[in-house]
DNA sequence: CTCGAAAATCAACTGAGTTGCAAGTATATT
DNA sequence: AATATACTTGCAACTCAGTTGATTTTCGAG
């Protein structure tokens, strides 16, 4: 997915020292095609090398906090990541209420309805999530 | 909010029988004036009769399944649920970063987007969640 | 090399939501 | 009314993603 990111330039950015599981992190969340779990991402990084799982935690959260990873949302009690580098701008989600699989959507341009949606005066707006909920191609054929 | 809705006769019409917990639980959706999680549901029945948290997950539970309310998955872990009666159509939410406090927005118009968000040919859009996240004007004063 | 800070680990915990089953209550049948 | 049946509620124990605090390990500066 994100080829062009230089994970260990970008830690250096943050302050952040490289070490092997925060690359591990970003890499796998560079390559995958959609938002993953937590727990998806821990056992991705177990294929390679022993991890606690606080570390992942802790690593996702920070990631979180500073903008690096996005957070969603999706559906109550798990949460998904996904890289929030440059070559990934925010983006709607579809959530197939059968198999429960998250696909990224393509951007789309909310430009007359942000102003709609910063509801009542005073209120700042930072930034905007969407979600389709639906049923998927796959679980479509096998109805 | 909803004072046209006759509870006890939605739950005829969806084959329920009239409780007074599952009243209670519509009521208290009905006069809330946000989304509400479901431990502020109980609590607020708590304050007119005794009743068990597996009650009131259920209810909500099964509601959600009716269609009678929606759940929103605005953050890990804690769902926020309000009516889904014909008086309150869907709409995007707003959540403050700092209080976690949700607002009900305007329902907007999705027409031009609605054929973007359908994602990869196959799949069947149900639905679309709006989340705006950012700083309340309550939140906003006291910085 | 030495030492302090950053990072990782471990075990124990949290808490929203769930499960299975027993007990209670309304409704239908005789 | 009495009984059978289905629906509703309660209770206790459980699940499991995520968190906390304390301890150990690793790393880089001096
Ligand atoms: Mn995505
Ligand atoms: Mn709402
Ligand atoms: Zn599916
Ligand atoms: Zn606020």
């Amino acid at each position: 997915m994100s080829d062009r990111c230089n994970f260990s330039h970008w830690l250096a950015l943050e302050g952040l020292r490289a070490t092997p599981v925060r690359l591990a992190v970003l890499e796998i969340l560079g390559e995958a095609l959609r938002a993953l779990r937590a727990q998806e991402i821990l056992e991705l990084i177990r294929t390679r090398r022993r991890v606690n799982k606080v570390t992942v935690y802790r690593i996702l959260e920070d990631f979180t906090r500073r903008g690096m990873v996005r957070k969603l949302s999706l559906e109550g009690r798990v949460n998904h990541f996904e890289l929030a580098c440059e070559h990934h701008p925010p983006h709607p989600h579809f959530q197939c209420q059968t198999c429960r699989e998250v696909q990224c959507l393509e951007p789309v341009a909310l430009n007359q309805m942000w102003t709609e949606l910063r509801g009542p005066v005073g209120n700042r707006a930072d930034h905007i999530d969407i979600k389709v909920e639906g049923l998927c191609h796959k679980c479509r054929d096998m109805a």
